[in-house]
DNA sequence: GATTAATCGAGACGGTACGTCGCGTCTTAGT
DNA sequence: ACTAAGACGCGACGTACCGTCTCGATTAATC
């Protein structure tokens, strides 16, 4: 008796699936988002051309697939009892992740590309990694009931915009201090 | 006698340079940026390729020429003897902006580009019409004294962030209210 | 107790054989010798393309098998006891078979696919379906003793030759009088 | 005062054009028919590929541009004052252009490929390099009033129709004693 | 007025990536 | 052992755009 929901032929091969996605991590460090092609891609990953467009309709989506594990690690936080030191490590780890990590710099090169494509706005909204952390960090900081508002929205993006925006639109490279004052100044305004 | 720094042989064509951004603003709302090319903006121009690449070197550089100007004035706000109205104002403004105008359009498909272009960052911190748009605003509120921070960055970071954090990374769509409320948020923190 | 000549295994699926010859005899009319791919041939007889692949070593291979019986059987004139009625029916068969017949229309393929593949011409050559029944012709009309010649290729040649040099060269449309003038001035030379 | 056919833009590369020319001629000798391919034929010549499809349509096309001249120069047979000769010398130059020469060998691949093509069909039709040569002869021979018939067309198709039709289907390789045989045969039926 | 020089539109040039298609092979489960 | 299904690596297809080049024509300033 075989599993009904096994589908016919040759199923997919995992071999291709990571050569996909170790050659489009190293590409994006090595050459850049702009740089990289999916006939690249596929010839780096001694794949067929076929095979990457079989499972991945652009470059982004194989980005994505293959930095959003890295991304959800290096922005996980383990909590401490204070939260405003757990805001300021999880700010210091977005400064990090966004200004010199790898996955970072695939999360910029896609969130940069959503701003006109709608494809890709979607593809990254359905995953949104730094949302998803920060959301931890403010619920944990709700849990302990010294936030003034209960909108996490609009908190998570007074915790993290400011920071972000610089990052964006200045490449500013923060300190650890600087993140820590943040850190601070957040709590002041919406401690209730 | 003639004007030494007038060159020799025919002079640039205003039209032609006027055909150009024309033809770059309509695309842009038309086809959206990344369908854009060099060579269609040509053709759309009736305007020789050659001409496009001798007075600019990629369609960045001529879609920050053709909207810094609207961008500006977009983001221009009267101000008034009430700071906070001001900020609102201004908070406001760049919402429309980010969100609704096509000079806006062209400052996020910018920003986004130059996530993963050093060109295209470098060109628009020259240009930086979002920032030098708040900087006045900021300045303007620290001039009645209400501000408990003279790191002009960081307040416009902090007056600015979570409402473009937000349009960029959920495209999300605010309300006159929110934007007030956000600039009401950002008062009750700064004040000195 | 078993043959032993009886292979192991599943045997050879007599349906799958007929199904493909089946498909390439429909696609040949359909689309024409260029159009048809191994791939299409699969899809087409619902037979999986190893199956192709293991019986037949390419699409010539296949179209002669499926078209060389009925171009046999088109060629067969049933004789007379007139040889030049007979020759005369002969070329009115080729002209037919040639211009108007499925069967011609492979043999057009694969004697054109001879011209630059060896393969598909040693292939021809081992059952020269139009040689063969021009042979009989030629022996029939020896033994009524009127050929001044015993080189029976070469009046297959001077028999044929002109016609076909004709229907390949210019796409001629040849009608029964011309034949039959062409079965009188062959023998008119070629008689003893 | 500029002459008002001349089109504008760059004219095109005269270098470019024989480039391809002298490449499809090269690889057709050896690589064959069949392995010559658009790209390599653009990569060989060190040439765009868009070059390539501007001015050819497809590689029988370059093919036959390549190789008509070559064609009707071995296919010329100076004339002298016995028809018999000159048809023996044309059979014999037809033979050694079929089984010998490169032009030959282009010849039968496009003859060939327009069995199942009708483009190239009617391409080949259009430079009728074999049939306008046999012309030439045959008029010759009619000139000297030795012909019994003013079809030229069949008149040619009886000549060279028994040699080709050899050539082409069974590979055969003609010796010049057999193509005077063949002269003198033709010439003994048709002569009035 | 003739010359000079840099511009203009047009379009061909050598490249290279696009996304698709067919090749012939392979790896499944099922017969 | 054979079947159908379908993924695999490979590579050509014809198209689009890249940035450069080469034309004739145009436009001022200089001679």
């Amino acid at each position: 008796m075989s599993d009904p929901a096994r589908a016919l032929g040759r199923p997919r091969s995992a071999d291709a699936r990571t050569a996909v996605l170790r050659a489009v991590d190293d590409m994006l460090v090595e050459q850049g988002y702009a740089a990289m092609t999916m006939k690249g891609i596929a010839e780096r990953a001694k794949v067929g051309r076929q095979t990457v467009y079989r499972w991945w309709s652009s470059k982004a989506e194989i980005l994505l697939e293959a930095s959003a594990a890295d991304a959800a690690r290096e922005l996980a936080v383990p909590p401490s009892d204070s939260p405003e030191a757990d805001i300021a490590d999880f700010l210091w780890a977005v400064a990090r992740f966004l200004t010199s990590s790898d996955a970072g710099l695939a999360y910029r090169a896609l969130l940069g590309e959503a701003q006109h494509d709608s494809t890709v706005a979607a593809l990254l909204r359905g995953t949104d990694v730094l949302g998803t952390s920060a959301q931890i960090v403010i619920r944990s900081a709700q849990a302990h009931g010294i936030l003034d508002s209960d909108d996490v929205d609009a908190l998570i993006a007074e915790m993290v915009g400011p920071l972000v925006f610089r990052i964006l639109s200045e490449g500013w490279q923060p300190t650890r201090a600087v993140t820590e004052k943040m850190a601070h100044r957040f709590l002041e305004r919406s401690s209730s």
